[in-house]
DNA sequence: CTTATCGGCCA
DNA sequence: TGGCCGATAAG
């Protein structure tokens, strides 16, 4: 085998190799396809999949991908794709995964139910025993969440929630924190309902008596009172969001129409 | 099975 | 035309 240079790439975190193999046969000889390889040596053939796996450690908006270079020039190009891709979001069209500013993808962190069908005929269905069932957790799992919080795009760290006060937390870290996080995790990592630690001995020796799929904490009671308040929030929050939805499509639709002020100016 | 390479679609 | 990724040959 001729041996080809991996050389490194400097516009790439260290460790990153880039490859340009030329094609010798066939129609398209003589065109070549340029490779990345991680420091782990995972092979990287586009962009867009290089992108999905640095995520937001590297920003490649002026990467490219073929020299292997920051090409501060690419900003120009830029403009085009976010009409391009504010245009395909208006018309319904997919957003482009790799570089569409960040949106969130998923609907809800949620389990969503799918409709399943589970046999055709004269077909075999593969099952996978460990789908469908809960996987056993490990005990006080919970003190990995210790520390994350929620943050808007600005990195300022949002207000915590507040708890009421029937809610108490038990094990080896009872703050307010991670009692939160153990049950925000809870509900939606189970779909059974969440009652907390029923067993009076989990509070005496945790290491114990924990029933693992249950958050840390102490059995409740939720009043009718609480959920009403629930539902306003929710409420209030779902008019919110939808008049922000609103207020930010119609600008989008006015700043395609009349195109992007940097252009006018230009 | 995994990996390298070229075809070919689509912007 | 070139980026990207599927198909398929090769190992």
């Amino acid at each position: 085998m001729m041996e080809r240079k991996r050389s490194d790439c400097p516009a790439l975190p260290p460790g990153w190799k880039r490859e340009e193999v030329i094609r010798k046969s066939g129609l398209s000889a003589g065109k070549s396809d340029v490779y990345y390889y991680s420091p782990k040596g995972k092979k990287f053939r586009s962009k867009p999949q290089l992108s999905r796996y640095l995520g937001n450690a590297v920003d490649l908006a002026c990467f490219d991908f073929r020299t292997g270079k920051m090409m501060p020039g690419k900003l120009q190009k830029n403009k085009q794709k976010f009409r391009h891709d504010a245009l395909n979001l208006a018309k319904g069209g997919k957003p482009d995964l790799n570089t569409a500013l960040p949106i969130r993808q998923t609907a809800s962190i949620f389990k969503q139910p799918v409709t399943k069908v589970t046999s055709h005929p004269g077909n075999k269905v593969k099952t996978d025993p460990q789908r469908g069932a809960e996987q056993p957790r490990q005990l006080f799992w919970e003190k990995r969440l210790k520390g994350l919080r929620s943050s808007d795009i600005t990195e300022e760290v949002l207000r915590s929630m507040e708890l009421p006060k029937g809610l108490q937390g038990i094990g080896p870290d009872s703050s307010d924190d991670a009692l939160l996080s153990a049950i925000a995790s809870a509900l939606h990592m189970s779909s059974a309902p969440i009652t907390g630690q029923t067993s009076v001995a989990a509070e005496k020796n945790p290491a114990v008596w924990l029933n693992t799929s249950q958050p840390l904490c102490k059995t409740f009671t939720v009043t009718d009172e609480q959920i009403r308040e629930q539902e306003r929030k929710v409420y209030q929050a779902r008019k919110s969001l939808e008049e922000a939805l609103t207020a930010d499509g119609l600008a989008r639709a006015a700043e395609i129409t009349r195109g992007l002020p940097e252009e006018r100016t230009a």
